[in-house]
DNA sequence: GCTATTTGTGTTATATTATATCATAACACT
DNA sequence: AGTGTTATGATATAATATAACACAAATAGC
């Protein structure tokens, strides 16, 4: 699925240039100058692409990125550089398998899943630095 | 580690009591009768408990929940009933290993992992309901 | 072509979640 | 008592997200 109105072409092609994640404010602001006024614009489109599967939410930022791969049955792992705030998305087609070897899923059906880890990135590790 | 002081052992008891994720505010209306009047009372108090691992912030929720057993080290799946909203905690002390079989890991450290299923409990399926 | 329906949009207002800031109190240690 | 640390009280404001209603554009069915 591709964004399907100039609006969200517009949305998702800035959220394609910035690997760090950005805010719901963060994308209203960069878009005043093409019309946007109102937060409600910016959630109904990333609502529309996050459906379409081009846009991922990180929860525990409150922050939107375009996802790379789509991953559509499959999920994907967020990894958030702590130092840099670089995101990656990692594609993990089976992950809820990964699950069933666990106790206390006595009858759980997983439907969405979200996992989220925040560390260092390989260039933040190199770079000795905070 | 314990509750420290009696306001948080306040809002731990709160929490233990609910098995559904509560709300920041859900909180403090809870707990104005105590004397609780500001928000900022009661994210001081979370943000302790969180600390002290008693406590664990639901992402995808903006909710908290008592946490069940002490996850020190380890990490710990919720998964999130989205029939019920109950919620619990699983606990996988090695969850980060399982990152190491993917590819897309080159040289990322993992410190915080936050993983959340949404899916139906074992009741909410045996109930035929929504 | 025409209208019915859905989908997208514009706009205003408001709800929800969270933090900043500054002052004061309680406590522990010497 | 004096000092440092942690917890608390209180006010204000920031940041994130949705509700509600009107209107326009696209599209499907006839």
């Amino acid at each position: 699925m591709k964004p399907q109105t100039p609006r969200q072409q517009l949305i998702y092609d800035y959220l394609k240039q910035n690997k760090i994640p950005q805010g719901a404010y963060d994308i209203l602001d960069a878009c005043r100058v093409h019309g946007f006024k109102a937060p409600s614009q910016i959630y109904r489109v990333l609502n529309k692409l996050r459906e379409y599967g081009l846009v991922h939410k990180v929860e525990s930022l409150n922050a939107y990125i375009a996802c790379e791969q789509q991953h559509d049955n499959g999920q994907s792992v967020v990894a958030i550089c702590n130092s840099c705030g670089l995101v990656k998305e990692v594609p993990i087609p089976d992950f809820t398998n990964q699950f069933e070897k666990f106790d206390g899923w006595d009858g759980f059906t997983p439907q969405e899943l979200a996992v989220e880890v925040k560390g260092r990135c390989s260039l933040c590790n190199q770079d000795s630095a905070t």
